[in-house]
RNA sequence: GUCCCCUUCGUCUAGAGGCCUAGGACACCGCCCUCUCACGGCGGUAACAGGGGUUCGAAUCCCCUAGGGGACGCCA
């Protein structure tokens, strides 16, 4: 089996292209297949050499790896040759037409009520017309002759799928600069690096057909190869997803803090009757499979991210982590304040709290409290039960309980008003912290 | 406009005529635990887009309507 992932780099990778990246490795390396990565840039205009960067900077992140990768620019001795070949069974055809001239052409042909279908006008050129137009100077550009076919395949998501070719316009392979189109360098990279499955978005299904056509144009034998298109994702009003892409760039979402197993893990599972688990690419390869996947746009909810991001954080052993963190953190302060995190981006407030040096606020109210605790405050070593031994000798000295109690020590020790337990955060912080911020505290 | 596809709780879905007073997971809410938040335990709210048929019986089959998406590029 070989797969492959081909993005352009016409902009930053989203939630769609990442989600088919991993459907195409989860299913390459489940199978001992090959995954490919091909870098779809015939699109001069857009093509940018940062976005190439990006995707393989978003991709490592990721935790998606490659067997190959190459970008379509670097083959295109190959696109030409393939030309040659479909000229000569004259699959390919010359035409002349305006870009203004097939516009006009394709609203008149919508106004009919019709479909804006190209209507091979070139095709029906004389040879006398033909050495005229050359002669003009005119550089043509080249169409590749459909076959007069409704072309079926099974798709390995969507099952039995048909597409009519006399309902698409012949499409252009090649423009009138010599540079070849998607279309066309799509197929003869299928054909030539011998990819067995395609896994794409279903936006590519009426491609399909006309891909299918072309690949047997070329020679090769189609019902070797094996389609499954996945349905788009959608955002939370179901529009879709594009629209919102900036919002959900793979950038964006790992400057927000999102781990990539919780992202790798929703995507996985995201439009599937899979429960979501987090885990990174090869944990989760086992068990993917494409017959899963419902046939109706999925939503891509950012709660449901979330909530796996949190289970990501809340297991992470230490050693995953460690270089994410403060040089000041440790085990024992990661493992005291992980369960209390949603995103990574907390967790340095929080190791500044345990090994660090924090100005917890005033409370000029709780003066005498604070004080009072301070004179109780038991000698060292601390353990686990410090904590409790602490507040229960302060509950009959100062007659106060409950929230009245532990709020304003949480506040003086640790500057916020929610956290970890104390219990095992007091022994982390240590005496002299401590010491020094309840006097800050009652200041 | 033309062609294709889709439509079950907030979200992802189970469901292939009676097993469905529609199940699960996550989210949400409540209770318990608890110094707080989180975790954990227990519980709860919540859906078959609408309308016609077929059938003894329809979430499941058929038709229509509505809504949504996709394709129709010298983009990918």
């Amino acid at each position: 089996m070989k797969l492959r992932f081909a993005p352009s780099p016409t902009g930053l990778l989203h939630a769609g292209n990442a989600r088919l990246a991993v459907a195409n490795w989860l299913l390459a390396r489940r199978n001992g297949g090959k995954f490919v990565l091909r870098l779809d840039d015939t699109d001069t205009e857009r093509t940018k050499p940062e976005f190439i960067a990006a995707i393989d900077e978003d991709l490592a992140w990721l935790g998606l790896d490659w067997d190959e990768r190459f970008a379509q620019s670097s083959r295109l001795d190959l696109y030409a040759s393939a030309a040659e070949r479909l000229k000569g069974t004259k699959r390919l055809y010359p035409c002349f037409e305006s870009e203004e001239e097939l516009t006009a052409k394709r609203e008149r042909r919508r106004r009919e009520g019709k479909a804006p279908v190209y209507d091979r006008e070139a095709l029906r050129m004389t040879p006398d017309q033909l050495e005229r137009a050359l002669a003009n100077g005119k550089q043509p550009y080249w169409r590749f002759h459909l076959s007069p076919r409704a072309v079926q395949w099974r798709d390995a998501v969507l099952g039995n799928r048909q597409v009519k070719l006399q309902a698409i316009s012949d499409p252009v392979l090649i423009r009138a600069d010599g540079s070849p189109l998607y279309t066309f360098t799509s197929v003869v990279d299928d054909l030539e690096t011998g990819v067995t499955h395609v896994v794409r978005g279903e936006d590519h299904v009426t491609n399909t057909g006309i891909q299918i056509d072309l690949y047997e144009a070329l020679g090769g034998n189609a019902t070797k190869l094996t389609f499954g298109h996945l349905p788009l994702l959608t955002d939370m009003d179901g529009g879709p997803l594009s629209k919102r892409l900036g919002a959900i760039s793979l950038r964006h979402l790992r400057r927000d803090g999102i781990e990539p197993a919780a992202l790798v893990g929703y995507l996985a599972a995201l439009g599937t009757s899979v429960d979501p688990v987090p885990g990174m690419p090869r944990e989760l390869a086992k068990d993917y499979d494409l017959s899963r996947v419902s046939h109706s746009a999925a939503r891509f909810d950012m709660r449901q991210l979330l909530a796996l991001n949190r289970r990501v954080l809340h297991e992470a052993p230490f050693d995953t982590v460690r270089d994410r963190l403060p040089d000041t953190a440790d085990e024992e302060a990661w493992n005291a304040i992980r369960g209390n995190l949603d995103l990574m981006r907390e967790a340095p407030g929080w190791i500044e709290v345990i090994r660090g040096t924090i100005v917890p606020p005033v409370q000029e109210s709780e003066r005498d409290f604070l004080r009072t605790a301070l004179e109780h405050l038991p000698a060292e070593p601390w353990d686990e039960f410090t904590w409790a031994g602490w507040v229960e000798a302060l509950k009959p000295v100062t007659g106060r309980k409950g929230k009245a109690l532990f709020l304003p020590l949480r506040v003086a020790l640790t500057g916020e008003d929610h956290g970890p337990d104390l219990k095992t955060l007091l022994p982390l912080i240590g005496r002299e912290r401590a010491v020094r911020r309840l006097t800050l505290s009652a200041n």
